[in-house]
DNA sequence: GGCTGACCTTCCCACTATGGGAAGGCGTAC
DNA sequence: GTACGCCTTCCCATAGTGGGAAGGTCAGCC
């Protein structure tokens, strides 16, 4: 199996199969005597883990943890769920960071009228040098 | 004022001032003989507005719209309004996406015991070939 | 044997916004 | 004059992904 079925099998383009080489999270099995990357159903199954695992956020880092803890059969799960949960306390960090963002904005944009005239507690409120930066408030 | 002293009234760094200028979003006011930039109170203003603006998590590219909102005094406000809906839309966008994450791997964990015992329905999961990417859905 | 089209290879560039750092020029206080 | 702090420009790195160029390869078809 060359890199473009080994792309259409685990949904991972080939550009990114070339990346995660580069970076030491999947080695192709072999290389035919032209160069050409070769792989296995083996890989196929990596590249669909690494998939998964993108699509939940986790780091290329995270997942190099993760794919060794998958092939060692001894692996005591816990080591797994504290991956998942630091993860997990990142995800909430940032979805905290986003959720300020958007309720703070949602609430100017609510208290503007949104019509021909110039009046605009938005921008009223990023021109607003008296800010100390509170974080989660939005007083008009 | 040179930009330390810029950076200091106005929160931003020396460094961010300096790409907030390549970019085309504010130029100092001057230079000196010596090749100094030179700002005065209206450019800590901007940079003061522009950080506000970062820390809403507006783009670069909006900031450039809404500081020309902000300078033309007979502007509509409908115009900032739509601006502020859109971003909040995508940091709806955002918010989601990460949610979806944050509660899939969250059930995962709740459901791993995580002790020195192997097995472990988050590794699992990623591990699973017969996903369909069934998204916001977590089936054990 | 040769052509064509699809595929592979490596290498470089771009993105966003930010920080680090080097090399060299100023400015000010002593 | 010298030492220290600030300024300048320029290059590099980040994380993950895509785009694309230049060139080699393979399979089918004539």
């Amino acid at each position: 199996m060359n890199i473009g079925e080994a792309a259409r099998a685990s949904g991972v383009t080939a550009k990114m199969i070339r990346y995660y080489e580069s970076v030491g999270l999947l080695a192709a099995k072999a290389r035919t005597s032209a160069g050409y990357r070769v792989y296995g159903p083996q890989e196929v199954h990596s590249l669909r883990f690494i998939r998964q695992a993108r699509r939940l956020g986790f780091l290329v880092e995270d997942i190099r943890r993760l794919l060794a803890l998958w092939h060692d059969r001894s692996r005591a799960s816990a080591e797994v769920k504290a991956i998942a949960l630091e993860h997990v306390a990142e995800l909430d960090r940032r979805i905290n960071e986003l959720t300020d963002m958007r309720d703070t904005l949602a609430h100017l944009a609510d208290h503007c009228h949104g019509d021909e005239r110039p009046d605009c507690p938005i921008i009223e409120r990023l021109a607003d040098t008296d800010l100390v930066s509170g974080k989660g408030c939005h007083p008009i």
